[in-house]
DNA sequence: GCCAACGTTGGC
DNA sequence: GCCAACGTTGGC
């Protein structure tokens, strides 16, 4: 199993709103390294709900529910459909993360514009220890 | 509001 | 094919 995170604006599409939609298709990414991320995700892949901007904290657990189909009519982009699994008891902040110096290659951190990353399973283990996760 | 990072575009 | 200019994005 991969990991993975994803970023969101939560005006745009929080984690409230996937909790309510009970999962939703990632769509709309058009970058080529996030999409080629979203082609190599499989079903049971967990992945990171990371709002971006005003709050700017891994907030959730998803779970991918479906590989890859094509996103748009061109046939260039991809996206997957991702379901909550659980709530971050302690919402992780970037500025955790980026003091944390376990964490220090994360990906999404190294490149800050990606909207899809991945995450190494040690890293994950981190981030739910911070976050107050299951697992 | 500004800046850094970086992907895209267009002229050559 | 190169590279400067430009646009977008996210964080500070």
């Amino acid at each position: 199993m991969a990991y993975w995170l994803l970023r969101s604006e939560p005006d745009v599409y929080g984690w409230d709103d996937l909790v309510r939609d009970k999962g939703t298709e990632w769509d709309g990414v058009r970058n080529y390294t996030a999409r080629n991320f979203i082609k190599e995700m499989q079903p049971g892949d967990r992945a990171i709900f990371y709002h971006s901007n005003k709050e700017k904290a891994a907030v959730g657990v998803m779970q991918i529910a479906r590989a890859w189909r094509p996103d748009g009519d061109d046939g260039k982009w991809a996206s997957v459909r991702v379901e909550p699994v659980e709530r971050l008891p302690t919402p992780v902040s970037l500025a955790t993360m980026k003091s944390d110096a376990r964490l220090e290659k994360l990906e999404v951190l190294r490149q800050s514009r990606l909207s899809v990353t991945p995450v190494r399973p040690e890293e994950w283990e981190i981030l739910m220890e911070l976050g107050g996760a299951g697992g």
